[in-house]
DNA sequence: CGTAGTGTTGAATTGAATCAAGTGTCGTGG
DNA sequence: CCACGACACTTGATTCAATTCAACACTACG
């Protein structure tokens, strides 16, 4: 139990704040005109344009690229995009919100592979296969870009700079995994969630978010099974870290109190 | 230690059977005709064509792809195809032999992050960042095919089905990557050495060798530093394996006698 | 023949898991 | 609006699988 209370990570209103008031806050930080979850912006107007498929680009490339592009209805909390198994058709950006990626194993306890926030691509396991090899749910109200990937293809083919650009997303998505192996196979309990800690607030910081304070729209349980962690560990740890004064805990809030020391938790 | 005593895995002939005449043989089951290593094999008539990058291409796409490809001198033991933060410029397939692919972390120690073995592609993970993020080296007499990438994306841009090929190859990579992750944050030390045998099982299949019997041209630490164990444990779980009467080990020789109860060990 | 690298095995230690009890929070329906 | 139930989270006590430390065996090679 940590001696000095803390009523409320956010420093300005005394008052309890509870995480959908962050959430707004956020949100129009994020974006101050259209709302995030808009199913007619196109990739042209999208504030994400320089994050996701559209880099390296041109105009005219882009309105191509939007043509394929299908925008349907934003998604609730805990709805599924697809399901382990489904046929695969399409790869997704997000648009707003975020998602996890699990594979259930044959006890039937989940695994999750991964957590997607704006701007990042979605699906691209099923590309070999035709098949999606893990689920993925929202874990918030969010919206996403469906790409079919027959046309996806068809228009790389005609557009060199969108099949280079899918080639570095692939390779990056390769990268990602490659140091998620290295962190599950050597990292402490506490290096793992400190790693986590610094790549959500890498990717808020590349949302124009804050990566001091942000939300965990994830589980405990959710954060363990990513990182190889009981969610009781995940626990532990967040509240030692709490009391090492490198971060703030309040549920789901998260404020990285003391970045450099957080860091140098990975550099030993 | 099992008082079975086992002085050779190989049934046929009582002698001592060292790893080179294992070896030997297999080369001699695979390519009855030239030489592995012989750098003049074009895709055409390579015995890998229909594991590797020409799979789905037809006669004439593959005379194309052959023509950007190099054929370089074959790599001794403990070589390196690049190392870590070298210009990506190339990728490759491996003809003959295999390689390990390492990080060096801070403090020095090494990461395994990958085996490839004949068919397989590497250094997928230069392609969005142009540098190399590991060090990549052959542990056997070995031989490559480097495909200059710069070649192969121009290639792909006229060769739709060239394309689609090697977006599934990122692909399965990908999947490759997350069953690992699966592995390492859910697995017992048992149920990985079990997938990781499997799993070389499997590709020794898909290159016309046993499937029962091969050799591990990786050390011990290697394996560990892969599966996210120490190489005692490796050893340990190897001997407890053999005392199963599940597997045989012979140093660095494997007979997998019991295929169906390794395979168990992953069910449960 | 000696040495370096590789592998095996045992004993002690430990970091995280498991088991367990309890609190906090949210959404729903009465 | 409140009460209820379902989840989500925290913390403590205990256990256990794998690591660490240590000693020794095997093999390959100059």
């Amino acid at each position: 139990m940590s001696e000095v209370s803390i009523k409320t990570i956010s420093g300005a209103n005394g008052a309890s704040v509870n995480s959908s008031a962050i959430l707004a806050s956020s949100v129009t930080v994020l974006n101050p005109r259209p709302c995030p979850h808009n199913p007619t912006v196109s990739c042209s107007s999208c504030r994400l344009s320089d994050l996701c498929l559209p880099i390296a680009l041109n105009k005219s490339e882009i309105v191509q690229l939007d043509e394929i592009i299908e925008r349907n209805r934003p998604l609730k909390k805990g709805e599924h995009l697809y399901r382990q198994r489904d046929e695969f058709r399409s790869v997704f950006a997000v648009r707003s919100g975020s998602f996890k990626s699990y594979v259930l194993g044959a006890d039937g306890q989940s695994r999750v592979t991964g957590f997607f926030m704006p701007g990042e691509i979605i699906g691209m396991d099923g590309i070999g296969s035709r098949v999606h090899g893990v689920s993925t749910m929202a874990l918030e109200h969010a919206s996403i870009c469906e790409i079919p990937f027959s046309q996806l293809e068809k228009l790389s083919h005609q557009l060199p700079n969108l099949q280079s650009r899918f080639f570095a997303i692939m390779s990056n998505e390769i990268v990602k995994d490659q140091q998620i192996h290295t962190l599950l196979s050597s990292y402490t309990a506490e290096q793992r969630l400190a790693s986590f800690l610094l790549s959500l607030s890498a990717r808020y910081a590349r949302c124009q978010l804050s990566p001091e304070r942000f939300l965990l729209h994830m589980t405990r349980s959710d954060i363990g099974e990513y990182l190889g962690l009981t969610l009781e560990t995940v626990s532990r740890v967040f509240s030692a870290l709490q009391k090492k004064e490198i971060i703030l805990v309040k549920s789901r809030e998260i404020e990285i109190c003391d970045m450099h020391r957080l860091k140098a938790i990975l550099g030993e």
